[in-house]
DNA sequence: AGATAATCTTACTTGTCAGTAACTTTATCA
DNA sequence: TGATAAAGTTACTGACAAGTAAGATTATCT
């Protein structure tokens, strides 16, 4: 009961930070900021975090949590690699969109992150790529996708997910479920419907 | 000629920033240390800047500047739109591609920028992605384009090809321009072979 | 060569924060 | 209620790096 007290306060440090992070970038947010923003003072947030870097850290690494719990709960399903395709792309641009913040300062401040924390967390990122390579390419191996490259087509893919919260605006022109199934029929079309192209001799 | 040779040192300082703020980020990077890669010392970089911000500034404004020239050129060709959306997206895709580090730069420290310079880059990227936007749309009405929602597939291009930056290496599986060529080829398929959609009801 | 001007360097100042030590308040037990 | 510990605050230090002033060096012109 004290340990869920000080796990909800942990909370709302990251909260406060997350908000400051995304909005002014981590170099212009001062840890007096995200402390009066909590009204209180900086040493509270040092009884939770060592430093401001282990405070971004504990950030990015949510973020690809997020990205990865999306794939786990699709990779168990037991439907046609089309629909879990599409189920993917939903739910993994769902989630970087419910949590754009953090989407947006994982992307940005990644390089501020120390050597340690860099490569745990990126090596849970190529992980990441590496199974939706997988998933594309069973999709192949079914026939179900018509690719020529999978590791390009699926770079592709991350790359319409991936900027999403580059561009998305919560009170824009079209709601989050909106914008989440049309890119995931956009994916769709892209494995789906692939192109004539000049083929190149194979290999 | 005296003014060349200052601008050829205002050309190598800003190559040894891009250089370094790439590698290492804009925050953990010194001015001593831009200044000690060339060779020289800080006041020198002074003569020339007026600000480490002012550096960074450049260095996006250029940024841009590749993106909006690249789509200049192609904006004045006289040919259908599939073969100019090609074009657009190869080109505005070598552009990245060829100046990666000037791309992530942007992307990754827009924040840092100062709001007054934050607001003229944007404003030029705004008016890069209406222009984007306008280009699909006269592909639609010529019938050579199929989308039902043009903007949302403008921004999946500019996501294909924004991303693009983050993981390609130059050393990698592929060269520049299989990539380039792949990506333009997805990019046509997508808008050009356009799914059966669960059709909402015309508004 | 000698005077003048441009350019660079050394050596500072200065502000800003991350991080901490010492003290105070508030809660929790007997 | 008084003792103890938990959690917070005030007030500091220490480092680092942006920006600058003043002097040294190098080039330019006559």
């Amino acid at each position: 009961m004290r340990e869920a007290i000080s796990h909800l306060k942990r909370e709302r440090i990251v909260a406060a930070a997350v908000d400051l992070f995304y909005k002014q970038g981590y170099g212009k947010t001062t840890l007096d900021q995200v402390a009066s923003e909590l009204q209180v003072t900086k040493p509270v947030i040092y009884a939770h975090f060592n430093s401001k870097n282990d405070l971004l850290a504990e950030i990015c690494s949510r973020a690809i949590t997020l990205a990865h719990e999306s794939l786990n709960r699709v990779m168990a399903q037991d439907t046609s690699v089309t629909e879990r395709l599409e189920t993917v792309v939903s739910d993994f641009l769902t989630a970087v969109l419910t949590h754009q913040p953090h989407a947006m300062i994982y992307s940005r401040e990644e390089k501020e992150l120390a050597q340690k924390d860099r490569d745990a967390i990126n090596a849970l990122r190529r992980d990441f790529d590496r199974r939706l390579v997988e998933l594309v390419n069973q999709g192949v191996a079914a026939g179900e996708f018509q690719v020529d490259d999978v590791q390009l087509t699926a770079l592709a893919i991350g790359g319409i997910v991936g900027w999403a919260p580059v561009w998305f605006r919560a009170n824009g022109r079209l709601s989050l479920e909106d914008v989440v199934s049309y890119m995931a029929s956009t994916v769709l079309a892209m494995v789906r419907a692939k192109k004539s192209r000049k083929s190149k001799s194979p290999k």
